[in-house]
DNA sequence: CCAACATTGACACGACCGTGATAAGGTCGG
DNA sequence: CCGACCTTATCACGGTCGTGTCAATGTTGG
């Protein structure tokens, strides 16, 4: 049988990331690993490379563990971001180059959203 | 001549965040208010009414400042969302319910914002 | 059977966040 | 001019984050 998958020890080894940085990423949803029936993790490919590349993302931008399981909060819950998302687009700094009227769309798209409207194919 | 602005003081009194929090929401650029020529900060209707809508945010959703911080980041670093996205669209975990047609949309939706398209009407 | 590994849970520690307080100094209005 | 306000900077404090380490216990494979 090939060996599929890795234990904690070998992922943290072939990671770079400790074992207890692995259960902690574990925790805050950012890569959940299966188990196995008596309760061990079992690292596979995409979950290794998926490891990797957040190494890349903290390190290339200056991101923080917390920050991107907010993102993935974000991602998850519709309605807080939708929420951050109107509260951030009242904002009255305007980016330069951004009309008022492409927010409005993009407001009126959220709001149809929410309502559960489908945008027109 | 209308006093059309409020002073830091005021405007802490208004909204009830603390003068102290006033300039540090300020300085992770949440909320900037314009300046007088002395350098006192001055707070119009469209920041007490952020710092207000700022207060309901934290409370409905659970929030905290530095994420509505990060949320910000996300919006004005287009490098960043781009990486940040990718890493999590990467995700082999479906939250159940979430479509992957769903995010597929969404991520045409946020390329196109990226080329300066306007949504479709 | 037992050594080597896995699990969860706890304590610890430096760093930063959110927040107040206080100091040292600039500005305003009557 | 002077009291009441503003500014920035700093110290302090509890809380959370990221991380290591250790203990107590369960699992695996030769």
């Amino acid at each position: 049988m090939a060996t599929e998958t890795l234990t904690i020890n070998e992922a943290a080894e072939t990671t770079g990331w400790s074992p207890r940085m692995l259960r902690y990423i574990e925790s805050i949803g950012l890569v959940v690993p299966e188990r196995s029936p008596a309760g061990y993790r079992l690292f596979g490919a995409a979950e290794l490379q998926r490891l990797r590349t957040l190494r890349e993302l903290l390190n290339d931008h200056d991101v923080a563990l917390g920050e991107v399981g907010f993102a993935l909060r974000l991602r998850t819950e519709a309605s807080l971001s939708d929420a951050v998302d109107a509260w951030l687009q009242a904002r009255p700094v305007r980016p330069q180059g951004t009309t008022a009227a492409d927010w409005l769309k993009r407001e009126q798209a959220k709001h149809m959203r929410l309502l559960g409207l489908t945008t027109p194919t």
